[in-house]
DNA sequence: CTGAAAGCGCTTACAG
DNA sequence: CTGAAAGCGCTTACAG
């Protein structure tokens, strides 16, 4: 097994300078092709690989991405991580996982994020749900430090680049696909309005309301916490009103909420969707398990990571270009133009609608949807 | 806001040299006390950050920690490197995740891992569920590099550190408390024979039941697969079966196999717990919200993680002072291994069982369950 | 197309 | 207790 080969071993075995294997190590056009292919060989037999820390040194930037992410055990982020692992794995960078927020998501963490830019270990940094340390990350960004959001808290400061997820559209496909199942007095079970979020499934509900004629219901809108217990308790809130009040289908803000519903309609008796159907927003990994399995709003996260992921290694590429202007890019898949720091850096994508037996569908798919919504209460 | 600040810049403002800001910053003895605290102040004042990449390489080790992990998405991943991550964080160490296997965990990495180490980026590898590559993991850390596994396939080779789970008593309390509730005929829903760890379980089943004075019936014991999918298939074949033969109580191998099987109790029309009592295993983060909430067996996947990372830690230092005996001369010259790299390199966690409404239990818990264990089928 | 040399920011014997 | 110097493994102008 090899032991501490450096480039010097690798030049004497081939017969060359430092420099020239140096060069074939980063692709560098004007090499010889016969002393490329030389050097290569010895290399691969050799089992070379090359000092990643000490390229950083001598090149001034290293072959590091940074992701700041709050807790993993948040169901989204694995997913997320799993997009952008793929997409890193595949060059020749790594992945730093830098977790905080963990405890307070609240909390500006410009303090460690600080830190971590001054170790220079990392090149760029991605930052999940950054919260207030948004700011600080946009300034980062404004000194030419690559930086990528993944957020929905509304626009970023300063044109940082900035990926979220289209939850007006999302909510309104949600409701929308109530409303075509015969639902007229659909609840909303809200996110907490500190977040932007909250408002733009709050907005999509509404929209898709507006759309059909039905007049809003402040009765039938509550602000849970994104957790099961909140969705508990405002499905039972919405079950205690008067009979020809109560909805007939729940559009809750989250996964875990549409849970509590389920679970507080359960416990009333009441069947799931044939009493009350529910719908929800996430599509966590067990929702597809639950019983009755949740119709629900699919958010991305997955295709966000491999997009954030080449998006961030494209701003590291550009702006080491930009301080060595001479060498064209590395790997021409990560690198798409010269105007990488143009638009689009904003990007939203999109949701889908993924239904499954919670919002009881399959019972309704096959009567027309344009039937003038009457009350389907039974 | 500090610019590309060095350990020279520290140097000319302390009105000392280079070396002995590195004093300081490694915290060596032999510093005057006076000395010692201007440099720290001027470093403050400039928020001065060492570059880590060029201390790794000076010095010969890195401050950073490998994480070769399965899929992120596998729920208990993320739980695990919770507590990895917290200890981490409180070190001058960072993490580098390094997500292998995602395909396929029964491939041998061994050219990953192998490159990565070559790298030298990390100076201590943690490998959860290495599989097949646990062997060269093994071989590295022989060669003295530091690793850690967190497997439960069995005894690892070549005494490397190994943290795990104790399957056999987690299934063997799990068991035993479904035979205190009065069940005879308990049903178990094994994983694939492949992995060491759905043996381990069998057997503490198999332990609890010999305790009990109840013979095993091979009707009640069927093979699945981890998923849901198979917990519905086994489940089904033991309510196949005739009437006196079935069991009142299942024992899945995994918390997914229950979901499954309560599912396939419900489209029966069996109620769970109170027509069949179901138990699972790993206490999934959803499990808590199934309706009945799932009595389970609870992996302490942070507590792991901390471990993990806190032996990895040590592992590290200690192979480091065995490059440098000079400093803190603990275990000099003498035998450096002595201390750390003797047991307990060997650690078996404990699970625990978590009670919840899927096993019956509040029903049952005031009869006293030394009633001699009479058939209570209904 | 290629090599010699300087340098990246730090650490570590080696001498005081 | 402290400094000058060499060196970690690589990259990059600068000269050919």
């Amino acid at each position: 097994m090899a032991e501490k080969l450096t480039i010097r071993d690798i030049a004497r075995l081939a017969g060359v300078s430092k420099a020239t294997v140096s060069r074939v190590l980063n692709q560098k056009p004007d090499v010889d092709p016969a002393t490329r292919e030389r050097i290569l060989r010895v290399m691969e037999e050799q089992g070379f690989v090359p000092n990643i820390a000490a390229s950083g040194l001598a090149g001034g930037r290293s072959r590091l991405l940074g992701a700041l992410i709050p807790s993993l055990t948040w169901p989204l982020i694995p997913e997320l991580m799993r997009g952008v692992g793929e997409v890193v794995g595949a060059t020749p960078y790594e992945l730093i996982l830098y977790s905080i927020n963990d405890v307070n998501h609240e909390k500006d963490r410009s303090d460690i994020i600080s830190r971590i830019v001054r170790t220079r270990l990392v090149s760029g940094l991605l930052a999940v749900f950054p919260g207030p340390s948004a700011k600080y990350l946009a300034a980062l960004h404004s000194r030419s430090f690559p930086v990528l959001l993944i957020d929905d808290q509304g626009i970023p400061p300063e044109n940082t680049p900035w990926i979220s997820v289209d939850n007006r559209v999302g909510a309104y496909e949600a409701t929308r696909h109530l409303i075509r199942l015969g639902h007229r007095r659909i609840a909303h079970i809200q996110g907490p309005l500190k977040y932007q979020v909250s408002h733009d499934r709050y907005r999509g509900y509404c929209d898709a309301l507006e759309e059909a004629g039905i007049p809003l219901d402040p009765a039938l809108v509550l602000e849970g916490d994104f957790m099961p217990q909140t969705g508990r308790a405002c499905a039972n809130a919405f079950f205690d009103l008067p009979p020809e009040r109560r909805p007939t289908a729940i559009f809750a803000g989250s996964d875990y909420m549409a849970y509590g519903a389920i679970a507080a309609a359960e416990q009333r008796g009441l069947r799931v969707p044939d009493d009350v159907a529910v719908v929800g927003f996430d599509d966590n990994p067990s929702s597809a398990h639950m019983e009755p399995p949740l119709t629900t709003v699919r958010q991305p996260f997955y295709e966000m990571g491999r997009r954030a992921a080449e998006m961030l290694l494209a701003f590291v590429e550009a702006s080491r270009m930009m301080h060595h202007p001479s060498q064209n890019g590395q790997f021409a898949s990560v690198t798409p133009s010269a105007a990488v720091f143009d638009p689009p850096v904003r990007v939203k994508m999109p949701t889908s609608l993924i239904i499954r037996a919670s919002c009881g569908a399959s019972r309704h798919l096959h009567s027309p949807s344009e039937q003038g919504g009457g009350d389907r209460s039974r």
